[in-house]
DNA sequence: TGAAAATGAACGTATATTCACTTATGTTTG
DNA sequence: CAAACATAAGTGAATATACGTTCATTTTCA
């Protein structure tokens, strides 16, 4: 048999792709570049993807999922509503914020020509959990009863901002300056 | 005299280059398609502007100034603090909604390779009175003492989000939830 | 009629993609 | 066990394509 596609090297293509991405930014992504930041040929890369928009798009599955299983390792299922919202939202910052890159690729990527509607399916399948969590609040009367999708984006929205002012320097976010940003957040939505 | 430059052909350019992005994205803009959308040869574009950073730095410019221009409208001097917020905050969702595409221009323009310093300048400047009017807020122990440029992301944050998902139809905007988001962003900003 | 506006085919450049060839590795065979 | 083979991975120069920009020519208007 001959050598079997090496798993890894897809895992490096997608490190050197979001390399370039941050270097350049993602209007400025090169299929050389990211061969070169790989240490690969440019014909290498279409070993492993189609074309480049199959390469970004498995990056992105890559990406949404990676941050979707960090934000699930700090689900509790016996604990309360008040304290399980508390750990997705610090979760959901810190994670943001350990690779601000990634969130603001996945950001960049929503609004950008290669989105498919499968993907981008697939992407909102993944704040599914979260969708559910603040469901139950609202069934618990923990929760302002509105539709649980705008919940979200009520949640997400303000935690994009910060990082994004975090990661341009703008704003150094102290552990106090978080607990603070938590409260605007559960005060926004408590009812 | 030879016929003047008709000031009304660059409105009519900047039309159909926002219909282009809003179609192709950001990143897919195209000169051709931004000729065609507006009903004018490729070459035309350039007599208008020095090229297509210089087309889109001049659209950008103009949509952030419009938004403005529009945003201060709502300003009376005399009314006290809760209701110069909300009277802000309903006219800043008004006018996303109004023209979402301008907003999501806006967004996706900040973060492309065609932001330069002076154009970002004038970018940030733009919400300064935002930042003041909260800066007051807080001095008169209505709001949260955090910094004033971390509220109004975590302000616009939401409303941006909201924008979208009316945008993409995945939510219709009553004026009660108008409301109840309203109360949400009072809520979390308050003191 | 002259000067500027407008045109759009042609050009140059950047870059995505291909492909003939080389290298690596597992399998078969003597 | 090693030599020959078969198959897929890997390469990168060559090619195709897409797109920004130019410019010789035509149109418009005072």
């Amino acid at each position: 048999m001959p050598k079997p596609r090496d798993a890894h090297k897809v895992e490096q293509i997608f490190g050197a792709a979001l390399r370039v991405v941050l270097q350049e930014g993602f209007a400025g992504l090169k299929m050389k570049d990211v061969a070169q930041a790989a240490g690969l040929a440019t014909g290498t890369l279409y070993i492993y993807f189609k074309d480049k928009e199959a390469l970004i798009d498995a990056l992105y599955v890559h990406l949404k999922q990676a941050k979707t299983s960090q934000l699930m390792q700090a689900w509790q299922p016996g604990d309360p509503f008040p304290v399980m919202f508390r750990k997705l939202w610090f979760n959901f910052l810190d994670i943001s914020l350990r690779e601000p890159e990634r969130m603001i690729f996945l950001e960049q990527f929503a609004r950008s020509p290669y989105l498919s509607p499968a993907t981008k399916a697939l992407g909102d399948q993944m704040l599914k959990p979260v969708e559910d969590l603040l469901a139950w609040g609202i069934g618990q009367h923990f929760v302002a009863d509105v539709p649980p999708a705008l919940l979200v984006s009520q949640l997400t929205g303000p935690i994009f901002e910060l990082v994004k002012l975090h990661f341009d320097g703008k704003l150094v976010l102290t552990d106090d300056l978080k607990e603070r940003c938590f409260q605007m957040a559960w005060n926004s939505i408590r009812r």
